[in-house]
DNA sequence: CTCATTTTGTAGCGAGTGCTACATGGACTT
DNA sequence: AAGTCCATGTAGCACTCGCTACAAAATGAG
């Protein structure tokens, strides 16, 4: 025992952190191999290439955001939608989500350019994030379904307008949806 | 004369198509001279260095999609918001928008991460969304303010679920932030 | 024309990129 | 003990990156 044994499951969450830490814009192998205590060479030995690294880490990042969502349930349900979307929001504002939500844009970005890899962690995190959604909609809501829908199209609309500098259009435009 | 003159303000326009085009992250300088016909010595000593010259380029672009809204006013309002919202989403779906948009999530993703001058940028592009959103909103709509914040949170949301492999979701999200 | 300033070309630097060839160690099988 | 296979270190390749030193050419002022 005592055999750090050196495997792709063992070198992941290194590599998680520093790409969570860094982004993926500085990815690069020498230094992702410093972080995980390895060398660029042994990266490649294990991951056979950059691309599907980088692919393994995001679909590692974005097994620790869904355990970060299944152990955030909460106890009491919201009491209506906008309160639901209200405490959500509140949530990503705390430090340690900033990490998830700087690589998310990066992410989307990379979706968006075609970049392998990234179109399918992308599309799996919003997938568990409406599922979790739906779980945390008011109890006497008439369509929690598409309600979750409703409120994860408005709350990432509202957190891309956050970070480019528009919270205060995002907050209001949030008020106008929830009204009533 | 037939003197191009290579200056900032001749070169911005070539080298905008091509930021459209391939995009930031492999906007070095190099490609970006030869695009512009000129080498990577010349930019550096119109621009100074490469974070002014992508600023300004930003900025070009960022002029040239002001100047796309501003020809594309409508000449007949909308009848509801939904419909409003229907119609911008249905141009942005255009091919001609694509680049536009493709950009957009690599802006977003900088300002995330605090590149300089994209922060800049992208709040000056959604101002211009925001305004020129009021403009497009039912001419008896209660509240055409908050209406286009409301649609610009909304439609934004779309976008990014829709670029990500989930424009199912954000169709049907809309649908019933919409409906009635 | 003479001279000074602005604009351009050539060449290269130092750092970083993903990745590979080659050799060596160690564990394990037979 | 001999042989085999996996894991790892060292060195390096061919390339791109932003940027600069140096010098020649073009341009304009007197």
């Amino acid at each position: 025992m005592a055999k750090p044994a050196l495997s792709r499951e063992t070198l992941l969450p290194s590599l998680a952190a520093h790409v969570l830490e860094h982004g993926l814009g500085s990815a690069s192998l020498r230094p992702l191999a410093k972080a995980a205590g390895t060398s660029d060479r042994m990266l490649i030995y294990h991951f056979g290439n950059k691309e599907r690294l980088i692919a393994d880490v995001l679909g590692h990042i974005a097994a620790i955001y869904a355990a970060a969502l299944d152990a955030g349930v909460g106890e009491e349900r919201a009491a209506s939608r906008a309160e639901c979307a209200g405490r959500i929001l509140g949530q990503t504002r705390a430090p340690e989500m900033q990490p998830f939500l700087v690589l998310w844009w990066e992410i989307v970005a990379g979706s968006a350019r075609g970049v392998p890899g990234y179109r399918e962690a992308a599309e799996a995190v919003m997938s568990r994030l409406l599922a979790w959604l739906e779980t945390q909609m008011p109890a006497d809501d008439p369509d929690p379904k598409a309600g979750a829908r409703y409120l994860l199209t408005l709350i990432e609309g509202a957190q891309m307008l956050g970070t480019v500098g528009h919270a205060r259009t995002a907050r209001e435009g949030l008020a106008e949806g929830l009204k009533g």
